[in-house]
RNA sequence: CGCGGGGUGGAGCAGUCCGGUAGCUCGUCGGGCUCAUAACCCGAAGGUCGGUGGUUCAAAUCCAUCCCCCGCAACCA
């Protein structure tokens, strides 16, 4: 852990409103970034992308200017990461002037070292759209949203020189075999390259929402992904923050849909590498939530309301389902029954009741006071000590779903450590040693649990820290986790169960 | 012959790269316990790992071929 951690998430494009798999992202760079900072200094980057006709278009509709527009939209992304919790340090929007000055500033560094020239753009054009379509989308050679001819069109943009990276992406794939990951991505990535690369019109002559072309030249705009790609580092102050952007790049971990992967895989190292830079540690590529196995979408009516879902559900509760159900990389298909299932079952069964019971008895055998750690000796102790470190080395790695089975192993020992030693029973026989050991024991292990469990659900287990009647912040220090030492003499409270159950209608 | 992913007990998945007792969660059945959110703990039943052929002492795992499902197909965040 010599630099600094930064992960990043697509910026996104708000041509439309934010629907679950916008926060299914952002949570996820949220845990790392959690986890992250109890190790050391963590920069978490998210935003979104306000260039580009769709948002021009979608502006008009509503009589509105684009920057009015996403002046309007922006807070509601706002919010959607405020409801589930997501504590970013940095949100960045393309339309602000840090990032278009560094975009432009890319675009001359490019131009001057030759990989920008001046070539011409031949496609189809639907007057009707306004839009530009390749060959290849054509339906019947026609356009393919609205169905009316397309007209033959060429004009004069910038290119950037893609083609000219080709052989080292190449080499800087195979040099690198876990630099994207999943590992069903990499392939597919290496086998475009291998097809062959293209170079990159990078302009747009006839749109105006977007960052100038820098020159005297009237050359329109920048192209939306080119312009968008540089957030990354445009937020960490490439060529005008030294010390922040050496901190933070390469990046350690970026986040993309699978949908954008070639986006991030092959373009933006070339770009990258054009101005002297390097390419980030990962890309990882997350695979989509699915309703009944279908892609979500609004033209499919099973787009499914981030907000109506946090309502319903809560954030801590969508956080464990969206990050233990299914192994990180993959599709999988989404339901509530299935969200309700793994909060019942996983938080409300073992977890919740595991501390709900530790405090009663706590409560009835001790008067709520957690007795000082005895001199016994637990199993557990041994058994557990390796936990925080293969849990973090877990997160870390993008193993979300095995970090959260290890740390549900201790859920599962404590609970039945407490049909082993039958507590009820010591306590009629006054075996008050024994009672003491098992009931810290329970304390300490609960209390490690809302320590590792934090990043992935920052409300409630800040809640069982302070029910526990641990002191502070729940993520304030981890050095306590490698001690036993902790707790004697804390006052529990008792209350309501912290994961009621939630009763779904047949 | 475009590229890629997938087909494993009732459901959802892991395991397949580096062949060698098929594992997990939920559900079902039986038992235990009473501190607890009808929760917890123990045990059991249930799978010829999509089909066929091959390699091997041994294949869910390697090779060939076929069937079925799903993404992507270059300027679409």
């Amino acid at each position: 852990m010599s630099r600094a951690f930064y992960v990043t998430t697509p910026i996104y494009y708000i041509s439309g409103n934010p629907h679950i798999g916008h926060a299914y992202t952002t949570i996820v760079a949220d845990v790392l970034a959690r986890m992250a900072r109890t190790r050391g200094p963590a920069r978490f980057l998210t935003g979104t992308d306000e260039h580009g006709q769709k948002v021009a278009d979608a502006a008009a509709r509503a009589g509105k200017t684009p920057q009015e527009w996403c002046d309007e939209l922006v807070p509601r992304w706002q919010a959607l990461f405020e409801a589930y919790d997501v504590d970013y340090d940095d949100f960045i929007r393309t339309t602000q002037p840090r990032h278009e000055r560094v975009v432009q500033a890319v675009f001359e560094r490019m131009r001057e070292n030759g990989d920008v020239y001046l070539g011409t753009y031949e496609g189809w054009y639907c007057v009707s759209d306004e839009t530009f379509w390749p060959e290849s989308k054509l339906r019947d050679g026609r356009c393919p949203t609205c169905g009316r001819e397309v007209t033959r069109i060429s004009e004069e943009d910038w290119f950037f020189r893609l083609s000219k990276y080709r052989d080292r992406l190449i080499a800087y794939f195979r040099e690198h075999p876990d630099w994207v990951r999943p590992r069903s991505v990499y392939n597919e990535m290496l086998a475009l390259l291998e097809e062959g690369l293209d170079d990159l019109s990078i302009t747009r002559r006839n749109l105006t929402w977007g960052i100038p072309v820098p020159g005297d030249r009237d050359d329109g705009v920048i192209y939306v992904w080119f312009d968008a790609l540089l957030n990354y580092i445009s937020a960490i102050g490439w060529s005008t923050d030294d010390a922040m952007f050496s901190e933070y790049w390469p990046a350690s971990v970026q986040l993309v849909g699978k949908e954008i992967a070639r986006f991030h895989t092959l373009i933006w190292p070339a770009m990258l590498w054009s101005i002297g830079e390097r390419a980030p540690d990962l890309v990882f590529a997350h695979g989509w939530i699915t309703v009944d196995g279908q892609k979500m979408g609004k033209s499919l009516g099973n787009a499914v309301d981030p907000f109506a879902l946090v309502e319903t559900f809560g954030a801590d509760s969508l956080r464990y389902f969206l990050l233990r159900e299914a192994p990180f990389g993959s599709d999988f298909s989404y339901s509530e029954d299935k969200i309700a299932q793994r909060h019942n079952s996983d938080l409300g069964n073992d977890l919740g009741n595991l501390l709900h019971r530790t405090i009663s008895m706590l409560q009835k055998y001790r008067d709520g006071v957690v007795p000082a750690r005895p001199g016994v000796t637990n199993p557990f102790r041994e058994r557990f000590s390796q936990l925080p470190q293969a849990f973090s080395e877990h997160v870390l790695a993008l193993r979300f779903r095995e970090a959260l089975e290890a740390a549900w192993e201790l859920v599962t020992g404590l609970n039945r450590s407490i049909d082993d030693g039958k507590p009820w029973v010591m306590f009629k026989q006054k075996q008050d040693e024994a009672l003491d050991a098992l009931l810290f024991d329970l304390w300490d292990g609960l209390r490690r649990l809302a320590m590792l469990l934090h990043p992935f659900m920052p409300s409630k287990t800040q809640e069982m820290w302070r029910r526990l009647g641990a002191t502070g912040k729940v993520d304030a220090d981890w050095s306590s986790l490698s001690q036993w030492t902790a707790g004697g003499g804390a006052r529990i409270e008792a209350g309501a169960p912290l994961f009621p159950r939630i009763e779904r209608p047949e």
